[in-house]
DNA sequence: TTTGAAAGAGCCTGTTA
DNA sequence: TAACAGGCTCTTTCAAA
């Protein structure tokens, strides 16, 4: 199946699919592969980005090389269940905290970290229970066979 | 490579962190703002493509404008202990997979999945099971307060 | 490794259909 | 909306230090 488009339009899909892939591809490049002219397909990004559809643009680094091998996935628990849920905005401030899910489950939060060395990571959950007043479970990864893939929209 | 830690050197980190934040970002406006000519950066920027430090570049998606408001946390249990250990490969022709783990702890797989509606999950947690014959344990995502956030090197 | 210059390619606005 | 045409910026490659 090709996937949910939502309540997107093919050629937008087809700019959107392009852009999550190839993020630096150039407009005449973009424009070639939809079957547009470069001015349409200028037109049409701008308008996914105003739309907040397509929300900027980054490098995918490799973490490794980046000097972040170790990657763990840190499940929350409040420690007092009457305090106010406001988590995430407590340890938004930690930059090793690359994603934050709150979660339907046992746990209220995963988190996704990047650290350097276990020493680092012993580090980093005790700022987090620290700055949120949280218990942890930490799951290490051990490897990652694949990551971030583009959605089949 | 060598890709032990933190061996970028300032100026190489300088242009990854820019890139990360903004892919698309022109070797001018990068030249200038890590105080280098325009052609010493592109060369750089070259050097660390290749080296794997940069992997390519992406578009950040909005999940749910483009039809996939639902992200999903899932984590595989072997049912066959003495299968062999390809789950990743027999897993990975599934689009809703965005990202696999391989990982310690009581099971040996999580895997982050974006669907569109509570049925597809359902459909794809079949095909989940029935791919790589395993059992699942699935959390679903109820908000997401950040993702995907640009490492502090 | 860095620089500066120069040719080409691509970007992007305003205008027309 | 989409296409076109313009002026202008950016990319990319060179020789040189």
């Amino acid at each position: 199946m090709t996937g949910a488009a939502g309540d997107l339009e093919p050629t937008d899909s087809a700019i959107v699919r392009e852009l999550a892939a190839n993020g630096r591809c150039s407009f005449t490049d973009l424009a070639e592969r939809v079957g547009l002219s470069v001015s349409a397909v200028h037109q049409r990004v701008r308008r996914l980005e105003q739309r907040g559809v397509i929300r900027g643009y980054g490098a995918r680094l490799s973490c490794e090389a980046v000097g972040l091998p170790l990657t763990a996935l840190i499940s929350l628990t409040p420690i007092d269940p009457a305090a106010p849920d406001d988590y995430p905005q407590r340890l938004e401030h930690i930059p090793q905290i690359e994603s934050c899910y709150s979660v339907a489950g046992d746990e209220s939060y995963v988190l996704l970290v990047r650290v350097g060395t276990p020493a680092e990571l012993e580090e980093l959950l005790r700022r987090i229970r620290e700055s949120a007043k949280v218990s942890t479970r930490t799951t290490v990864v051990l490897s990652t066979p694949y990551e971030g893939r583009v959605p089949a929209l």
